[in-house]
DNA sequence: CCCCTATCCTGAGGGC
DNA sequence: TGCCCTCAGGATAGGG
């Protein structure tokens, strides 16, 4: 599940080799993964078109257009965007083809199909409503600042809902909303409106920091992520709790708790985390 | 307004 | 060996 250190992971690897590339052809396999008006302007929009920029919001990958477009991919559950020379074997479920002039294939593939693309310049996708409000940054500086540790402190949801909302905070998802709970040391199901500023606090500061160190370790792959060249991560191999309910916990050796909580598999130590 | 649940989808893994 | 069942979860629609 790429969340924003796998997303961040893939935007970097392949900024320097999109940069000033130009869409030769567009192969779109399977249209319904496109959630904007209509496929034949996209390709045409698409077709020649030169990448000038390569960013991230959230778990949103933004590929820049000259001319102002976004093509903007998100990677929902299972989703890979990789660059691949074009003799290489495509694999099932790839859905979009795109083909640089320099003889290489962005390849957007997703078996489960959770993930999207759109297009459009920002003002066309936010007329739109394709993009949902976003919260702040975590990897950004001013991140302290941004009033995240005082929204938590204003919801009644469990945390754990509350840090999956991307309007809440943009681009975490289960696996470092389980982290950030344990290095915070707050259990996941506790309400918003309980926390102490304290431990909001330790929450702001935790997340930035189980993100930084998974980018890090360039992202968690579990069955699915991939880096933009097909490569795996390694975070995944220094998680706390995440996918470790019933193992000790590596704090005080008490096995780990692992339960439901908005709707998703929640892993916490009930000693150290209260 | 806010919260919660069901839904989409495929592949992996367990039980028999 | 193969079949069936369950489970994984990001985002969102719709109900309470």
């Amino acid at each position: 599940m790429p969340e924003l250190p796998e997303v961040e992971t893939i935007v970097r690897g392949l900024r320097p080799h999109l940069i000033g590339r130009t869409f030769a052809e567009v192969e779109l396999v399977r249209s319904s993964v496109l959630r904007v008006p209509d496929p034949v302007t996209f390709e045409g929009l698409v077709q020649g078109a030169q990448v000038v920029g390569v960013g991230r919001r959230g778990k949103f990958i933004h590929l820049v257009l000259r001319g102002g477009p976004h093509l903007v991919i998100h990677l929902g559950m299972t989703g890979t965007l990789t660059l691949r020379k074009a003799p290489e074997p495509r694999l099932a479920h790839t859905h979009l083809v795109l083909w640089l002039d320099d003889g290489r294939e962005l390849r957007y593939r997703d078996p489960r199909r959770f993930g999207r693309v759109l297009l459009g310049t920002p003002g066309q996708l936010e007329r739109l409503g394709a993009l949902p409000r976003l919260g702040p940054e975590p990897l950004a500086p001013t991140f302290g600042r941004s009033g995240f540790a005082e929204s938590l402190r204003r919801t009644t949801r469990p945390l754990k809902a509350a840090l999956l909302d991307q309007a809440v905070v943009a681009g975490c998802g289960n696996i470092y909303a389980d982290e950030a709970c344990f290095v915070a040391r707050v259990r996941p199901t506790r309400r918003g409106r309980t926390l102490s500023r304290a431990e909001a606090m330790r929450l702001g500061a935790a997340l930035p920091l189980v993100m930084r160190q998974a980018l890090g370790l360039r992202g968690s792959s579990f069955a699915d992520f991939r880096d933009g060249f097909g490569a795996k991560g390694e975070a995944h191999e220094a998680l706390f709790v995440y996918g470790r309910g019933g193992l000790p916990c590596v704090r005080c050796g008490v096995t780990l708790r692992q339960t439901r909580v908005g709707g998703r598999t929640t892993v916490y130590c009930h000693r150290c985390q209260r």
